[in-house]
DNA sequence: ATCCTGGTTGCTGTTGGAGTTCAACACTAT
DNA sequence: ATAGTGTTGAACTCCAACAGCAACCAGGAT
């Protein structure tokens, strides 16, 4: 799994992008870009979720991978984690094997 | 399920605490233990996790159930989720009935 | 050699809004 | 009347999330 800097990165450079342009189209002044690229930011580990979405969106990437790889949890997954909080708990209990099994079952199911 | 002030209120009062009595004990003015049962924070929905940890350190409570209350993800769910996004996106997309019967596998599995 | 274009990084500055307190008031009950 | 409890609008603090300059480096084109 690549660092958010990383793929970043590369998500940019796949649609031949500079980080000049990247930040116009974010929002964003291009040193921001950079900072974020290299993990160089201040306070904050990660960008805003907000800033995050616009940059997917720019990048015409999937936004829900950049958020994981932020250690930020997507909006669908939260919803449906607060409104079965009882199965999500034992879901999270699970060790690698048990939750592989699981998807397996759906799959053919 | 009762709102996250509603709950919090019934904890206190169980524990037979004034509002002062947990604001102290939380490291918070009791003012704010009032908006809060009553719902009346301007911008945030919710006190902050730390706080909801403090008080439920207080009141001797689930930690977890608070937290789902006030719609932020316990951290040991979270830690999962990023660990194996594969299978929580996955998980996340079933309905209530699928999602049933893998409880069940898993009970008696 | 000089000039773009692109990237990196230290530094200082700005700001919206989350989190919290303050002040004043209201209600009981004793 | 006063002690204890709860409510609420306004005001305050504080910092994460940026802005943005300045200086510097690397490589390629003219």
């Amino acid at each position: 799994m690549p660092t958010f800097g990383q793929r970043l990165r590369d998500l940019r450079k796949a649609k031949g992008l500079s980080q000049r342009a990247l930040g116009d189209m974010a929002g964003v002044n291009f040193t921001y870009i950079s900072k974020i690229e290299n993990e160089k930011l201040d306070f904050a580990q990660f960008p805003s979720e907000q800033l995050i979405r616009s940059m997917a969106a720019a990048l015409e990437a999937d936004v829900d991978e950049l958020l994981l790889l932020a250690q930020k949890i997507p909006e669908p997954i939260k919803r449906r984690v607060i409104e079965r909080p009882d199965a999500f708990r034992k879901f999270a209990s699970l060790d690698d094997e048990t939750i592989n099994k699981l998807l397996e079952d759906l799959e053919d199911g």
